[in-house]
RNA sequence: GGGCUCAUAGCUCAGUUGGCUAGAGCGCGUCGCUGAUAACGACGAGGUCCGAGGUUCGAGUCCUCGUGGGCCCA
């Protein structure tokens, strides 16, 4: 059968959609799983994507990633899961299903139903894994879509429960009070690991407030602070024993003022005020911060009165803004009753009496916690309000007093400012108000931070004092060293140092939020003795439950069906109830290699999947979010046991997706791409090798969506599409890099396809025929074959190393070679009138046939669709027992019988000469299509020597000259001038430079050549000085005089014979002809195989020559069977032309 | 202030265990090819490989110190 036509425009979207409907025809993928049944195991793991919104391009760099080392691995004969992961719970689900009702609260949630709720969550995470589904389906993305795991699922709950169980019996979990961030909004708390997303520059009051000191009359402590609000619970103030603070005397009030002297004339944020914080811009119409100085002079004046040294004001105390107000007066701190305080700090006094200055000490790398700059050097200290405060408290006995309710509201106890929100303007303006009217407001000004805010909903978060339930991060180092075990890429990322480098800093791992739809925390706690207990599986809660079993039974273990359940106290036998808390959704994603992979219910499965082989995920935040839940996770599973396993062997991370300029997409403006659009828009394949050729250590610019622009694209079955998924109007999306992509990758070999197809469907080529021997073929073709089993070696080599980049750009150099060199040195072999027995064209349809099949395979893991349409049509169904689809293929090997690197060093050297030629031509204005008599090549080694005659054939034609000859030397041939780069000469030598000049002159010019040719410097002798004249400082011209076109690579030399002849003259005009018949010829939309009787009409002398010369040359090259000088009554195709500027007339009759 | 990371052509980036005469694409300029052709190619200009030291026979590559960007943490 022969080969179906090609058409050379193509529309690689709608060959993409034919080819998920082929596959799905035949169910290749089923086909694939069933042919590597059995074989041994390529275990890859997936990171669960957020279920929560539809696919966009940012997404698929990673799940193109999968796919690709999926389909390799697959190729090269392995047995592979195939799961993909949904990531289902946690906070951003609850977000969108409260937008969706408009709930504000979490009472709304709780009037509403939690039940309800709960459902409602599952409902849109159902909604969107089908979504994504369908998406990564378009992608051609293979997978068991089946049998995708759902973090919501019994089992993956069930085995967290596992893992927190052994937590607790390691004695690592643990209820705190801690100073976390909170959002009154969403009325929970967050983990430091994710108030990073939230992150933004907000201008806030900063106050400058001075504390009296006890004990002195009308001396004060100078503190600083950009949140007033917790002022009021001040308990101590830090300095640092080794710094210097001034004592300075106001003119105004004769007050005595200690703070940094390096403080009094710091410039604040001076760099930020010039340069902005990072990205962002300085605020437009702040003014720039004052200085200390500053302040004390606008309000009257100061004095210095001396120096003391931070050391010796500790111990000092003072009064407190906010002494009045109840909360600071409570024994012990505020506002928990006395027997929940931790029972070493019943004693310790309140804040009102215990307000002291102290040093906090020094961070593990020795410097002082407290330092001189932005503030004064003397920091307010709230042990309630700030975590590194709470630290500080904890060793030196101050008291926490914590201000704020769960909706970061003051409570009772804060006087006037109970029920006021900490975060808001109008509260801050309430307490410096307090502070004037008591005067110890000293000044106040706007300061720009960053700071962090709720990442859903942009709320400004608070320090808040909570319960928590934590994992005690003792056995750190147990987790550095399972992350050790693995192998992190790609290195340039130094993955493990970030990690390690987490793992070292890292606090307590918070597992719990005040929350509604996640991971029920199996945690029971007594109500009467706040003994707790953890469950660890399904059949443990059934065995200990006491009440509520049948309330729950049936239900997922979620709220707040699994709330009804109450146990026994172990301790005083009162009812246990589970802690209301759900957990951080890091424990859902973390478990998955236990989870998914039936620890709990099929070890044996287990053994033989873990270690996975391969994780990808982005970079950005997953040290400290999946990478190192993952780790954590495993790490306390294997705890105890002899053999520790890892949980995967390699990592691979990669970037992220920005727009064409480098910004971050964002998908409230309008600018984040979605899946389908640049789908059908870009076309998935050019998308696929995007991803897979760049970096991954660099970020991908994409492309651009534009919001305004919206368009209709084509989907399956030529529907059409106007809307996402979603609902979001599709837009137009464009991307120079992926047009570049196309047009330097697909492009050429959907050309190089095209072009073989075509001939040998005319030809009636039968890829069964028998193989022409290698050694019957030309060099060209073993040289073409020996670069196939090269690149077919270095794709293996660099896909077992997850290499994917190198893989990309070696195929691309090999396409390139083959679509510039190999085809184009080749055609005419393919043009030829078919005859019998011509072995060597046979040859060239072997090789080429065999070219495009190997190159196909090896490139269809990254770009599946094109390829598999390449396929269908050179070989399912035209050779006998091939497989249905290319991605039933075997991956293809490496044949090292047929390299021949020393053909590839020859081949190499034909190029750098013919591109030398090339030069020669250009240079001298010798276009290819005039023939030139001779050209002369000087040789820099033996290879360049042999390549010369052994490709003479390609040289002659592909620079149109006449005869190749090589020769030792061109010393005969060439005349040298010496001349001195005065320039850089002149400045060094001065006057001296006249003599230089004249001794140069006398030189031997073949020597400095060859002294300058070795690197080495050029001696002269001038007025008795010896010069040496570096190679720079001296130049040597070379010419060949008037006869000869010259182009060089250092010791490689070629040389054009320019004298054109009559009768290359002849031939030259003639060439012309027959480029302008042939042209005439494809406007007439002749065939290729037609012919006609061809009319050459001219007044021109050496026109005629020429064609009288050549007459039979141009006959034959354009298909013609007669040549004349009269018109025709009705030619099929007339033009004028001018050939070395004189007209020529052409016309031409189509012969039936 | 600390940690990580980056710095190579006008732009975006490659550059393996040190071996380099430092490359590619885009852009720019000049030109060519002409039955793969709405495709393609060649040639050219353009680099103190951020700076300074060091190790080495040899450093874009390794080390130290700076400078400047980015990210993260305080």
């Amino acid at each position: 059968m022969a080969f179906e036509k090609v058409a050379t425009k193509v529309d690689f979207p709608a060959l993409e959609r034919q080819a998920l409907k082929f596959w799905d025809r035949i169910g290749a993928f089923d086909k694939l799983r069933e042919k590597n049944r059995g074989k041994p195991k390529w275990s890859f793991l997936d990171g669960p994507i957020t279920a929560n919104n539809p696919m966009g391009v940012h997404h698929a760099w990673g799940r193109t990633y999968k796919d690709v080392f999926e389909r390799y691995f697959a190729a090269t004969g392995h047995e592979l899961r195939y799961q993909n992961g949904f990531d289902c719970q946690g906070l951003w689900v609850e977000i969108e299903v409260e937008r969706e009702h408009g709930f504000k609260t979490k009472e709304d949630i709780e009037n509403y139903g939690l039940d309800k709720f709960t459902e409602e969550c599952k409902a849109r995470v159902r909604k969107y894994s089908a979504i994504q589904t369908e998406q990564s389906k378009r992608l051609g993305y293979w997978m068991d879509w089946d049998n995708s795991y759902y973090t919501m699922a019994d089992e993956n709950n069930y085995t967290i429960w596992t893992f927190l169980k052994k937590c607790h019996q390691g004695g690592y979990l643990y209820k705190g009070t801690d100073v976390m961030p909170w959002s009154g909004r969403a009325g929970c708390a967050y983990s430091h690991m994710e108030i990073a997303e939230g992150r933004k520059l907000v201008t806030h009051p900063s106050v400058f407030v001075r504390f009296p000191i006890r004990g002195r009359e009308n001396e004060y402590l100078l503190i600083w602070t950009t949140t007033p609000w917790t002022l009021t619970s001040n308990t101590g103030a830090a300095v640092s024993s080794d710094l210097e603070y001034v004592k300075l005397r106001a003119k105004k009030d004769e007050a005595l003022y200690y703070f940094a002297a390096d403080n009094l004339k710091y410039q604040r944020l001076q760099t930020q005020y010039k340069e902005g914080f990072g990205s962002q811009p300085w605020p437009k119409g702040l003014p720039k911060l004052k200085t200390i100085h500053q302040f004390f002079q606008e309000q009257g004046g100061y004095e210095i009165e001396g120096t003391i040294r931070g050391g010796d004001m500790v111990g000092w105390t003072y009064d407190g803004p906010f002494d009045e107000l109840l909360a600071q007066q409570h024994v012990g701190g505020y506002a928990r009753p006395l027997d929940l305080i931790p029972s070493e700090q019943r004693e310790w006094s309140s804040g009102r009496d215990g307000h002291q200055v102290f040093d906090p000490g020094k961070d593990s790398k020795g410097e002082s916690y407290v330092v001189a700059g932005e503030g004064t050097g003397i920091v307010h200290s709230a042990p309630g309000c700030g975590d590194v405060d709470h630290a500080w408290g904890k060793v030196h006995k101050l008291v926490s007093i914590a201000p704020l309710d769960e909706a970061g509201c003051f409570i009772e106890g804060f006087g006037k400012f109970a029920g006021l929100r900490a975060s808001e303007r109008e509260t801050a303006q309430a307490i410096i108000a307090d502070l004037r009217e008591k005067g110890l407001l000293v000044a106040v000004e706007d300061y720009p931070h960053i700071y962090p805010h709720c990442w859903r909903t942009g709320d400004e978060l608070v320090f808040r004092l909570v319960d928590e339930w934590y994992i005690s991060m003792e056995w750190r180092d147990e987790i550095k060293e399972m992350a050790k075990r693995v192998n992190w890429l790609p290195p340039a990322m130094r993955g493990l140092d970030r990690e390690l480098d987490w793992l070292t800093t890292m606090r307590d791992w918070m597992i719990s939020k005040k929350r509604y739809w996640g991971l029920a925390l199996p945690i029971w706690e007594c109500a009467e003795c706040e003994h707790f207990d953890v469950i660890g599986s399904y059949e443990e809660l059934k065995e200990r439950t006491v009440e509520g079993w049948e309330q729950f039974e049936g239900h997922s273990p979620h709220r707040p069906f699994v709330d009804r359940v109450k146990i026994k106290c172990d301790k005083c036998g009162a009812l246990a109830s589970r802690v209301p808390d759900v957990g951080n959704p890091w424990l859902d994603a973390g478990i998955v290699a236990y989870s998914t992979v039936h620890y709990n219910t099929n070890r044996e499965y287990w053994d033989q999947w873990i270690p996975a082989d391969l994780i990808t995920e982005c970079f950005p935040g997953q040290f400290r979010n999946w990478f190192y839940a993952i780790l954590a996770s495993s790490t306390m599973m294997e705890m105890g046991k002899e053999k520790k396993r890892p949980p995967f062997k390699n990592l691979l991370g990669h970037a992220m997706v920005l727009d064409e300029n480098r910004q971050v997409m964002h998908k409230s403006d309008g600018t984040a791409i979605w899946f389908e659009e640049a789908a059908e828009q870009i076309g998935v394949d050019v998308m696929r090798w995007m991803y897979c050729a760049q970096s991954p250590t660099v970020d991908l610019p994409f492309g651009l969506r534009h919001p305004d622009d919206e368009v209709t694209v084509k989907g399956e079955d030529g529907v059409e599409i106007t809307h996402t998924v979603e609902g979001a109007r599709l837009c137009r999306v464009t991307s120079t890099p992926a047009d570049e992509t196309r047009r330097r990758v697909l492009l050429p070999l959907w050309n190089s396809y095209a072009f073989f197809c075509n001939y040998a469907r005319l030809d009636g080529f039968d890829p069964n025929a028998d193989a022409v021997p290698l050694e019957q073929r030309q060099d060209i073709d073993r040289w073409i074959l020996s670069d196939l089993q090269l690149l077919v070696g270095t794709v293996r080599e660099r896909f077992e190393k997850y290499e994917l980049s190198p893989v990309c750009h070696a195929i691309e150099k090999f396409l390139e070679d083959l679509s510039t060199w190999y085809i184009r040195r080749n055609r005419r072999r393919f043009w030829r009138g078919a005859s019998e027995g011509d072995t060597d064209k046979l040859a060239a349809y072997q090789t080429l046939y065999e070219v495009l099949v190997t190159l196909a395979k090896v490139m269809a893991p990254a770009i599946p669709f094109v390829t598999e349409h390449i396929y269908q049509n050179l070989v399912a169904n035209r050779i006998d027992g091939a497989s249905e689809s290319i991605h039933l293929c075997d991956f293809p090997q490496a044949d090292q019988n047929r390299v021949d690197y020393d053909l590839s060093d020859k081949m190499a050297a034909v190029l750098k000469i013919v591109s030398l030629g090339r030069s020669a031509r250009t240079v001298s204005k010798l276009k290819v299509r005039q023939p030139l008599a001779e050209l002369v090549v000087v040789p820099k080694n033996d290879i360049e020597r042999a390549a010369v005659p052994l490709f003479e054939a390609h040289i002659l034609e592909e620079l149109n000259v006449k005869k190749v000859t090589v020769r030792d030397s061109v010393a005969e041939m060439r005349s040298l001038e010496v001349s001195l780069n005065k320039k850089l000469a002149g400045p060094k030598y001065g006057r001296q430079l006249g003599g230089i000049v004249a001794e140069l002159g006398r030189l031997d010019p073949d020597t400095v050549l060859d002294t300058l040719e070795q690197g080495l410097w050029v001696t002269v002798t001038v007025d008795g000085d010896t010069i040496n004249l570096e190679p720079a400082e001296v130049n040597v011209t070379k010419s060949y005089g008037d006869n000869w076109a010259a182009a060089e690579d250092r010791a490689t030399v070629v040389l054009l014979d320019k004298r054109i002849t009559p009768e290359l003259r002849n031939e030259g005009i003639a060439r012309d002809i027959v480029r302008n018949v042939q042209n005439l010829r494809k406007d007439a939309a002749l065939n290729m195989e037609d012919r006609i009787v061809l009319a050459l009409r001219t007044d021109s002398q050496p026109l005629k020559d020429a064609i009288a010369a050549c007459g039979d040359y141009i006959a034959a090259e354009t298909l013609a069977t007669k040549l004349t000088d009269t018109t025709f009554d009705t030619p099929t195709g007339v033009t004028e032309v001018k050939i070395i500027g004189q007209p020529l007339r052409l016309e031409l009759q189509k012969q039936q």
